[in-house]
DNA sequence: TTAGTATTAAACCATTCGGTTATTTAACTC
DNA sequence: GAGTTAAATAACCGAATGGTTTAATACTAA
């Protein structure tokens, strides 16, 4: 289905860069299902479901069994590690630009706004 | 470059899952720099940087300035709030896996599992 | 005005994506 | 075996992606 494999980062964002593909995450999050399950609350067909879950186990995000003729699907959550570790490196950034406009409100507050928030 | 605009976190998400588009956020974590400054790291054209820079800008990851023939590019980290408090929803669920494999390692250690992790 | 520099825009290309319908495969049940 | 159910696969489609090269735009500087 790709021609280079992407780092496993990208690969996991651009998994969950579905509305759809999250919302099965939230799903199964609650617990192990089948596909027909996880298809029911969507408007599309069942092998569009099937090719989203294809893209969550190609990004390790979900695991399949075998049960009969269910597949059960289950939450893997593991890879949502390296997404978190790398956007908390931004963290300080964005707290640092909250800061800034908390003190030009406070400057605002006082009366005097000798720095600007931008 | 889009028939129905995606929602903001599909956005952010899709925007972050290219490693090229990653490293240009973390050149401009260190400070503001120009397109061109932005793409000598690359092995590939200008425009295509400029591209990346667009996607990025779509998703209000970064904002642009204007300085004589400059368009300075500077980071807008605001948009990775949504990615972490989204991640962060699934955080007990890597822990708590975690959690059991170390219970399951404990009772092998003890030399009676009763309980495998999965 | 002309030349140079920074950047974008246009047109193009191959691949990927997200969906469809129709067909297969696999397992169960009668 | 025949029918039913669960799911995947195949073949197709239009649009988006990530890149290219070539041309245009915007500004500076001589």
């Amino acid at each position: 289905m790709q021609y280079t494999t992407p780092d496993p980062l990208s690969l996991t964002l651009q998994a969950l860069a579905d509305p759809t593909r999250r919302a099965i995450l939230a799903r199964l999050a609650t617990g192990e299902t089948t596909v027909k399950e996880l298809a029911l609350p969507f408007a599309m067909s069942l092998p569009a479901v099937s090719k989203h879950l294809k893209v969550l186990q190609r990004a390790h995000l979900i695991e399949r069994g075998r049960e009969a003729q269910w597949r059960p699907c289950r939450l893997a959550p593991e890879p949502l590690k390296e997404v978190a570790s790398w956007v908390e490196q931004y963290r300080q950034l964005w707290e640092a630009r909250f800061d800034r406009l908390d003190a030009y409100l406070n400057e605002i507050q006082k009366g005097k706004s000798d720095e600007p928030a931008e």
